[in-house]
DNA sequence: TTACCATGTCAAGCAAGCCTGACATAACTG
DNA sequence: CAGTTATGTCAGGCTTGCTTGACATGGTAA
């Protein structure tokens, strides 16, 4: 999942200690989602799409899918 | 974290069943979101608001923020 | 230099998302 | 009646998202 945080983040010169601050989050967290270590929950995809005024969609850039997913019989 | 997959399911007229197998989860899973068991990470709902055709804020509807989040000094 | 700030990273622990397997109920169909 | 489908629910287990606390590095300021 690859995410426009770090770009949002910056326009608006914020740390990602301020970031963490205005979402309720740990920098940890805020760092671990920035950098892709891991997706955020839906909840804190939301909190962050809303704190940039922005939709998830255009915050958030899911992968292609993974083959190991079903299609079969649609 | 409310959500309107049950009417976009029954307007495809999908079971939870059809709908886990398009979207490679559990019928477990499929039910315990729809019901608001428990939110459905981002991935998956990525995963079924392009299904229905949506974008996720017309699918999925958090609640009001809780009051342990934080708002100093912004 | 010392001090601070921003960022990256690790470890240990807890909680939530998702899994399989199982069981129950209701509705429908043969 | 028995059999099937759809849904709801539970238990046990695994993985992941998030936590606090700690440490390292680079940049910048006094």
């Amino acid at each position: 999942m690859n995410n426009r945080i770090k770009v949002l983040r910056a326009e608006r010169d914020w740390s990602q200690q301020a970031l963490a601050d205005k979402l309720g989050v740990s920098r940890q967290a805020v760092n671990a989602v920035e950098r892709g270590k891991h997706d955020p929950s839906l909840q804190l995809a939301f909190d962050m799409a809303t704190l940039f005024g922005q939709r998830i969609e255009d915050v958030f850039f899911p992968e292609k899918k993974s083959d190991t997913d079903n299609n079969e019989e649609n």
